[in-house]
DNA sequence: GCGGAGACCCTTTTT
DNA sequence: GGGTCTCCGC
């Protein structure tokens, strides 16, 4: 009886995760087989797939959720899976491995490394770091960029590889010697700090795996199922980590589809998807090809524009939607005619009762916003950005988190550096030099140098008061907190080093002040049971960094203003691509061929976020940098067939 | 040591 | 245009 009951459930649940569902999504969803490749173009119903899977692996298949690793690459898209999983699946959600490559090899990190006092620093800390010690080396920061030495070292972190083991194709370069040589300086002072940027944490997390086997095959025996979303967005360091951990009993299923690549800037191929194929030959391949979000001409347009790159893997979505708008052009005067000509729009669309949600704008780089937020401000149209500037990143919200980084770690001497003297204290320059100079002769960090120097009284005077001022705050700040609560913690510190009267005479006093407040907010539904709060911090820390989309987007009617890399994976009704200009798209620095047919792909992400109508603008005349430019078409423009396109001569102004 | 004025430089996408 | 760096006067 109790099997006729378990059948019968068995049968219930098939019916509710297939419904609606074509016959190569339910293939997708049900297949037993070891090795899977789904090929799921744009708008297939692709993450639907993968959340069907995890939800018929448990509910029909009665494989633990622990068992499971889903892997993706925005913190977006883990937490749309996580949360699609928890309204169909209410418990033990927890158990299943579901995050970004990042976080999850952080929490590998995490939970089975002895030594927990890693730092994750983000981009603007690598910079700050790579800066010093170009300064150290006596190089010239003009020849020597931070920038041009981080993307340098970035590109062969993400080839998992190491100063030593790297041999660049230009040794004989004086110049790439030197950046080397920047790198492997740059990795001790890593080590020496505990600091892991976003490369280190997945090198890290396949080198602690091959040093402990017994951790590894933990791992190969717990997760019986491997889920990889945009494989396209893979890197060389990402697919070792993925090949160390499967092994040959366990099932993968990577989805992807290679027209959706656009990261090869940060190390990205598609050519894995190949190499997936090749290295796992019985890889069963199940491709999703009807689209269910555009309109034919949308869809049939976006077609025709990739069309026209060379490498790809051949594949023609189809729809059964009706062929619907056609698509619109509007040539503008200059910028300020193109943010009003959609301002426009979108007031007109609003009288008519239509919502603000339907429409998104999206553009190439950050800085085409502007002129934009400033219409909309101008006509009360509500509005987002999404993925503008960090919150964290507001200084701020940083300063807070230096100093927390410092109490925790007073080794750490970027953070040292960066609350020194903020706010004011009078400690300049000369007692800066001081402490670097101690630190440096003695081999000591830069607070213990200041321990030397107040012990010792190598300074005098004024500089000996303010520099003890300092060692007292700090020293007073950490005998105070240790019992604190995460977010009484912040709360002291903000007290104690007065933040908010640095902020006072500033006209945008109230937007710092509330973004403090936010940070508390955040840091009081920060919690855990059973776990130190030092332990809390060092998770909240790594967590700001490796989860910078912590806000949530707010539930407000409004237009979303994004660029075109972030609308990845999302879809609106009406979709604006604003600039569509040669040189801003594709962008200026693309010349040669492998990197354009990335941006075409990026106009081919644009195009087919458009559920029903898609508007695409351009300029005769931009204010870019300060200058005048005169920008033509953009090639992608001509490379839609004209038979999908209709342009707009005069409109309405309502504004 | 601090703060203001002016020079100079660079313009992309993100975990 | 705007962010960063440098120089100079207080």
């Amino acid at each position: 009886m109790k099997y006729f009951y378990k059948f019968l459930l068995s049968v219930f649940m098939y019916s509710k995760i297939i419904k609606n569902m074509n016959e190569n999504q339910i293939e997708a969803i049900t297949s037993n087989n070891k090795n899977l490749l789904i090929l799921a173009g744009a708008g297939s119903g692709k993450t639907r797939v993968l959340v069907n899977r995890i939800f018929w692996l448990i509910k029909n298949q009665n494989i633990s959720p622990k068992s499971i690793l889903a892997v993706t690459f925005t913190n977006k898209s883990s937490k749309e899976i996580y949360n699609r999983i928890n309204k169909l699946i209410k418990f033990n959600i927890n158990d299943i491995w579901v995050g970004t490559f990042h976080g999850l090899a952080y929490k590998m990190l995490y939970l089975n490394s002895n030594n927990k006092n890693f730092q994750i620093i983000d981009k603007n800390d690598q910079i700050y770091l790579i800066k010093s010690i170009t300064k150290k080396l006596n190089l010239d920061i003009k020849k020597y960029p931070p920038i041009k030495s981080m993307y340098y070292i970035n590109k062969i972190k993400n080839l998992g590889l190491y100063s030593k083991d790297y041999v660049d194709m230009n040794c004989s370069n004086e110049f790439n010697n030197k950046l080397l040589y920047i790198y492997k300086i740059y990795q001790k002072e890593c080590y020496k700090h505990c600091f892991l940027d976003f490369g280190e944490i997945l090198i890290s997390a396949n080198d602690f795996l091959f040093k402990n086997p017994v951790v590894l095959k933990k791992y190969n025996m717990q997760f019986k199922y491997i889920l990889i979303d945009e494989f396209q967005d893979i890197n060389n360091i990402q697919y070792k980590w993925i090949s160390t951990i499967k092994n040959k009993n366990n099932k993968i299923m990577v989805v992807g589809d290679d027209d959706q690549s656009i990261y090869g800037w940060r190390g990205a191929k598609s050519e894995f998807i190949q190499k997936f194929i090749f290295d796992y030959p019985d890889t069963k391949i199940i491709r999703l090809e009807q689209n269910y979000r555009s309109t034919g001409n949308i869809l049939f347009a976006a077609n025709e524009l990739i069309n026209n790159n060379n490498n790809r893997i051949k594949k023609k979505l189809w729809t059964q939607k009706k062929n619907g708008e056609l698509i619109s052009i509007y040539s503008a005067k200059n910028e300020i005619d193109e943010a009003v000509f959609i301002v426009n729009y979108i007031k007109i669309w609003k009288y008519n009762g239509g919502l603000l949600n339907d429409f998104a704008v999206l553009y190439r780089k950050n800085i085409q916003s502007n002129i934009l937020e400033k219409i909309l401000l101008r006509n009360n149209i509500n509005y987002e950005i999404l993925n503008s500037i960090n919150f964290f990143n507001r200084i701020e919200i940083k300063l807070i988190i230096f100093y927390l980084r410092f109490i925790l770690n007073n080794n750490d001497n970027i953070s040292f550096l960066k609350i020194i003297n903020t706010p004011k204290r009078g400690i300049g320059i000369n007692t800066i030099n001081k402490i670097n100079e101690i630190s440096k002769k003695y081999k000591i960090s830069l607070f213990k140098a200041v321990y030397k120097i107040l012990k010792y009284k190598i300074l005098k005077n004024r500089q000996f008061l303010n520099l003890n001022g300092f060692f007292i705050l700090i020293n007073e700040i950490k005998k105070k907190i240790i019992n604190l609560k995460l977010y009484e913690q912040i709360n002291y510190i903000i007290q104690k080093i007065d933040l908010f009267l640095m902020y006072k005479k500033k006209e945008d006093f109230k937007i710092r002040i509330n973004n403090v407040y936010e940070l508390i907010e955040l840091s009081k539904k920060f919690y855990f049971e059973n776990i130190k709060e030092t332990e809390i911090l060092k998770l909240f820390l790594s967590n700001i960094i490796l989860n910078n989309d912590n806000i949530d987007i707010k539930k407000i009617d409004s237009v979303k203003l994004m660029t075109l890399h972030s609308s990845k994976g999302l879809e609106f009704n009406q979709v604006f691509i604003i600039g569509m200009e040669e040189g801003i798209f594709p962008n200026k620095f693309i010349i040669n061929s492998k990197s354009l047919e990335e941006e075409r792909r990026l106009a081919y992400v644009g195009i087919t976020r458009a559920k029903k109508k898609l508007i695409l603008t351009y300029t005769k005349s931009r204010y870019l940098h300060g200058k005048n430019i005169f920008p033509i078409p953009s090639r992608f423009i001509k490379e839609i067939p004209k038979k999908f396109i209709k342009k707009i001569e005069n409109y309405k102004i309502i504004l």
